[in-house]
This record gives structure tokens, C-alpha cells and sequence, in this order.
DNA sequence: AGGCCTGCTTGATCTTCATCAATCGTCGGA
DNA sequence: TCCGACGATTGATGAAGATCAAGCAGGCCT
């Protein structure tokens, strides 16, 4: 029997960089083995929806390759709530409590995503003690950047908001000066609370205070200057 | 030897009230009196500083009485993150993770608090796994909380957050059409993320949509109206 | 190569909310 | 009882950002 393209369990030689996740690294061999067989990874075409705010959660997702979007509607609006970059998890809490997504989602670009069906998620949790400390920490620290993002918005202006996304994201890739805009500007600007509009209008901004944009390619040529601009968050960790 | 008034370890017959809380609810008898006997109640007066944003979690805090606020500041300015009330813990994420807390608290009335040394709460929750698995939820609850909060943030004007929060204290306090605020106004205004001259507007508005307010009286006298016009998040969950 | 589509940018105007300023009302103390 | 302080309110003005409306540039299709 063959599994169409699109669809098949885990090859092997993927294991590797899905059980190197955080969340998955310190569980029993057997128990990741038991996770693994049970899920199946999927190839998606981009701006395919995953699925959608308010249904049941009924499997946690691991993009292993690609781009996708978290999202949120409400009163007749979108709001982009978060850019996930491979290899990472997403919407565990609404796994961990058998409640509706609160938000949406959607591929960016042509996407490889493992679903690991939820309960089989919350049964293995309940027998392998690492894998639910582990959830525990993701979780904490899942808690701890959406606060992080809930003050910025409630305390900074928009382009104080863009200038510590490039900070945050300048070291992400390395301390080079150099940041490579992974999604189009319109999503980020929805990430950031604006209208692409305001968010061409920030870039402009920081362009006075240390920053040179060109496409999605973006350098820090003065990082005091961007910083001081920003005044990132003294609580970094 | 006699502890200070302000300073002593949990009477037993405030244990039950604590030992029902979610978090410590299921976990084993022995563990859970270990963390009481190494806990200590302390009485706190009004606008009394718990903890500073930025220091390393140093303490489980679970308000038994009064009326707490976590607030944050950054870039010159307040905003209060959440307005704790009785009986609940806070900052569990911090302490899990062992990372300095990202919010100051401090008291906003005369407040008793159990503090469980953090050191305590992450080697007992090792041992624990009904406390883990507690923790763990309460964290998967907390996470969506601040999703939400940040939703509101994002997609929705001022009245609008504010007719929400009235609906939502409504349903807490057992849907009898009234609510009482229990914070200073201009506390709700900065979790709302707006001034207190504004929340006094949002409620001029509010009261062509079927609210009444009468100092921290408030009645909601037609809620479908109300409802009409905050539009509620559909995912109540 | 031409042409079109799409995303980004730029400028002008409008909305929402913050700020500034003054007043009111209540509570507590002298 | 009066006074002072503080929180809440109301009005007037200002700033940040949204919306509306064109332009612009690169990619892609024919």
C-alpha cells in the first residue's frame, strides 16, 4: 500500500529534527515512537487554511518545513496573532485543554506540517512524565511571549514595535545586521497592529535611526541607534 | 515561638479554601502539605509592591483575600496586565520557567497572600504528577487568556472592550444583570488599555446600549443590546 | 516585448483616542 | 462644619494611526 504524496507517516530520516524539539526531546524513546507512527506528515499548498478559530482542536500541528500563519477574526476584522518558522508546534494549549482554537490558520508558502492527532497527544502526556514537563515549559514560555507582545502593544507606538521586531529578529539569525523578512510586509504588519501603509511609513521612520531596508531585506548598520529608538525590553530571557 | 501577625505558615482552617483551587486540588496529600508547611501567609496593606518585573521568580503568589494588580511598564508608561481577585495564584509561568517575572504586582486593597517559595513549587511538581498535570492546565488556560486579552487589543475599540469585560464580570457574578466593579476606574481604564477619561466616555456610550452605571454599580438592564454592540467573541470556551 | 496583476509606497483626509484643563462630588481630617 | 485631596467626569485640542486614493515597481503570463 502507498500513501499519496501529500500525505504519509514520518519517514525516518525526518525523525531526527522533529525529535529534536524541545517539546519532544526528553520523552521515552518508546513513547515519541508511539507519537510519531500515530501522526502523519502533510505537504500544503500556500493560503491553504489549516484550520479554523473555534473548532475543537483536533490535532497539534509541527511545521517542519515552510511558512504558515496564526489568526484571529472578530468583529469583522483579521488579525495576524503570530509568523511561525519551522521547525516549531503550534496551538498546544488549545490541545492540552480539548478546547476550540482561538485562532486560525493558514499555510504561507508551500508547507510540510505534522498533525498529531490531540488525543493521542493528551494520552501520552498522562504516561511520559518528560513530555508533559516539557509541555509545562512551552507552555510557560509560550505564556510569557504573548504577554511580552500584549504589552508592547499596549505601551508602544507602532514604529518603536517595528524596531524591536528587527532587534528581536536581528539576533534570531545570527548577529549578522542582516534580517531576512520571511513573510510579505502586509502580514507583518498585521503581526505588528498596523496597515501596511503605516508599516512602509515605520520603515521610513527607522531609517533615521539605523536601519536601511531594501525589499525584504533589511540590514542594522547603527544597532545603538536602532535601540535607542526601540528601547527594547530590559528583560530579555 | 510566636510568628508576627503579618508572617505565618498556613492556619489549617484556611488550607481547604487553597487546597480546593485547581492547581492544588488533585495533587497528593503528602505533597500538598509540603508545600503548605514550606508556604507562608503574609498580610499585606494597599498599594503595597509585591514584586518588580525584571527580578527572578522568587515565589508562588496565591492572593487568599483582597484585590491584587499585575502591571507592566516600558518605555516610560504603566499599564496594569491583570487584576487579580481572591482566590487565585499568579505568576506561575515565571516560576516554572525560573525566569524573571515579566509584570510588578502590587496590592490594591489589603491583601492576604500565600507565598510558596518558587525553589518549592518546580521540585515538588517533579515529584507530583497530578500537580504537573495542573500546572500544566492552568498554564494552557492562562495562555489563552492572554490570547484573548490581546485579540481585544488588536481588533477591537475601546467601548467595545469595555461592554465586553462588563458581560464577562456579568457571567461571573452569577448573571444577576448586576455587577460590581471591584477596581479603581482608572485601573480597569489601564487594563483596558485605555485613559480614565475615556472609560468614562465608553460608559457615556455604553449607556445607549443598555448599561447603567451608578458609581462601581453597574447593571446591564438590557444585555442582548449590549451584546448587539460589543460583539462578544463567539468562542466563549 | 508588452501588459497586467499584485504588493508596496506615498500623499491627503478622517477617526479614534490621548492629552490638557477645568469642574464636580465624596470622603476624611482638622 | 469647613476644607483639602483625590478620583471621576466633561469639554477642547492634539497626535497617532486608519482609511481612501493614486502611483510605482517587479514578476509573470501570453
Amino acid at each position: 500500500m502507498k500513501l499519496p504524496e501529500s500525505e504519509s507517516s514520518v519517514r525516518p530520516a525526518e525523525r531526527p529534527e522533529i525529535a529534536t524539539l524541545p517539546l519532544f526531546r526528553d520523552m521515552g524513546e518508546a513513547e515519541r515512537n508511539r507519537i510519531f507512527s500515530g501522526s502523519f506528515l502533510q505537504v500544503f499548498p500556500p493560503q491553504l487554511t489549516l484550520f479554523e478559530l473555534g473548532q475543537r482542536a483536533d490535532f497539534l500541528h509541527v511545521l517542519v518545513d515552510g511558512l504558515a500563519e496564526l489568526y484571529a477574526h472578530s468583529a469583522g476584522r483579521d488579525t495576524t496573532m503570530r509568523i511561525v518558522e519551522p521547525v516549531t508546534s503550534f496551538i498546544l494549549a488549545a490541545v492540552v485543554t480539548d478546547m476550540p482554537y482561538l485562532m486560525s490558520a493558514r499555510t504561507l508558502t508551500s508547507s510540510r506540517v505534522l498533525l498529531v492527532p490531540a488525543a493521542l497527544v493528551r494520552e501520552v502526556i498522562k504516561q511520559d512524565t518528560a513530555l508533559m514537563q516539557a509541555t509545562m515549559h512551552e507552555l510557560a514560555l509560550g505564556y510569557r511571549d504573548v504577554v511580552r507582545a500584549l504589552t508592547d502593544m499596549k505601551l508602544r507606538q507602532s514604529a518603536e514595535r517595528l524596531g524591536n521586531l528587527i532587534l528581536q529578529q536581528e539576533r534570531r539569525q545570527g548577529s549578522t545586521g542582516r534580517v531576512q523578512l520571511r513573510a510579505e510586509k502586509r502580514v507583518l504588519a498585521s503581526l505588528l497592529g498596523m496597515t501596511p501603509e503605516n508599516l512602509s511609513r515605520a520603515f521610513g521612520v527607522l531609517g533615521s535611526h539605523g536601519l536601511v531596508v531594501d525589499g525584504s531585506q533589511v540590514r542594522v548598520v547603527d544597532r545603538s541607534a536602532l535601540e535607542a529608538f526601540s528601547r527594547p525590553d530590559p528583560v530579555r530571557e
